[in-house]
DNA sequence: CGAATTACATCGAAGTTTGATACAAACGCT
DNA sequence: AGCGTTTGTATCAAACTTCGATGTAATTCG
C-alpha cells in the first residue's frame, strides 16, 4: 500500500528540492512570469494567447502585456493564425530560445556538481528518478487533457 | 559514467515536471514572491530579513514592504532578535503555517491522483525517488553553506 | 443573415519591485 | 571609552506588473 505518510513525505522532498532547484538568477532580470512562459513556448510551440492563459497563472491582460514586451525585447514572435483572424500564434525567437537553453544549461551544470557527490547506489537509481518523474508528468498532462474535455 | 546526455534529459524532465507541479492556485491570491516566503519560513525556522534576502529573490526593500504586509494580514510575525538590536526575527504565526499546510495538503492530493496511476514498478520505484531527491537537496544545502564562507 | 460567442487589445487603478538613501545598532581599532 | 566603519532595516519615488471592466473585430451557429 501506499500510504498517506509516504506522498506526504514524497511532496516536501520535491518542494525542499525545488527551493534550490528553482533558485538561478539569471543574467537578464527576467520575472517569473516571463521565465514561465518563455518555458512553455519552448516546449509546446506556437501556440495561442488564450492557450497560454490556461497553463501561465496570469490573465490575459497581463498576458498580452508580458508578450507584447518580450516582442519589442525581441524574444517571442507574433503572427496571425491562419485558421482564426482573431487569433495570434506565439512562439520563441532564436533569441527568446537561447535563454531557455542557457537556464536549462546552468541547471545542467547545477546537477552535474550534485550528482558527482552522490554515492553509487544513488547515482544508479538517478534513471528511475527521471523514469518516474517522466511518467508523472505524462499522466499529469494526460489527467489536465481528460478535465479540459469536461 | 554519468554522461552529459543522461543529465540533461533528467533536467528537462524535472523542468516539465516542475511546470505541472507547481501550478496550484491557491484559494487566497498569493504571489510567487509570498508563497516562496511562507515556504522558506516554514522550513528554516525563524529567519532575519538578511537570511531571507538570500534565498528570495527579491531586494530588501521588496522583502521589507512584503513581511509588513504580511504582518498585518497576520500570516507572519516579526520580533527583535534579542542578540542583535537592528535585527528582526520572522516566523510564520499559525495562520501562515495553515497556509503552507494546505498547500502541502493539495499536493499531496494531487500526487496521489498520479501515483495512483503508475504501474507497479515505477510506483515501486518512488521510494529511491524520494531518497535520491532528498540526497540532492542535502548536497546542495551543503554546498551552498560551503559557498557562503567563502 | 443576425445574435451570441470568442480572441485579443486597451484602459485606469491597485499592487510589487527597485535603486538610492537614511538611520540606528554593532563592531573593531586604538 | 571614543570614533570611524560596517551591517540590518526602513523609507521614498519611479518603474514595472497585474487586474477587472470594457471595446472591437472575427467566428460560429441556428
Amino acid at each position: 500500500m501506499t500510504s498517506d505518510l509516504d506522498l506526504g513525505e514524497l511532496a516536501t522532498t520535491i518542494e525542499d528540492f525545488n527551493a534550490y532547484y528553482i533558485r538561478l538568477p539569471s543574467v537578464r532580470r527576467l520575472n517569473f512570469s516571463t521565465l514561465s512562459v518563455l518555458h512553455t513556448l519552448s516546449r509546446k510551440g506556437p501556440l495561442r494567447l488564450t492557450d497560454l492563459t490556461a497553463t501561465e497563472q496570469l490573465k490575459q491582460p497581463a498576458l498580452t502585456a508580458l508578450v507584447a514586451k518580450l516582442e519589442r525585447e525581441g524574444l517571442v514572435s507574433r503572427r496571425p493564425d491562419p485558421r482564426d483572424g482573431r487569433a495570434v500564434l506565439l512562439s520563441l525567437t532564436p533569441d527568446g530560445r537561447r535563454i531557455v537553453e542557457s537556464r536549462h544549461a546552468d541547471r545542467v551544470e547545477r546537477l552535474r556538481r550534485l550528482v558527482e557527490r552522490l554515492d553509487a547506489g544513488d547515482r544508479a537509481a538517478l534513471a528511475d528518478v527521471a523514469r518516474v518523474l517522466g511518467r508523472l508528468t505524462e499522466i499529469a498532462a494526460g489527467l489536465e487533457e481528460k478535465g479540459e474535455r469536461s
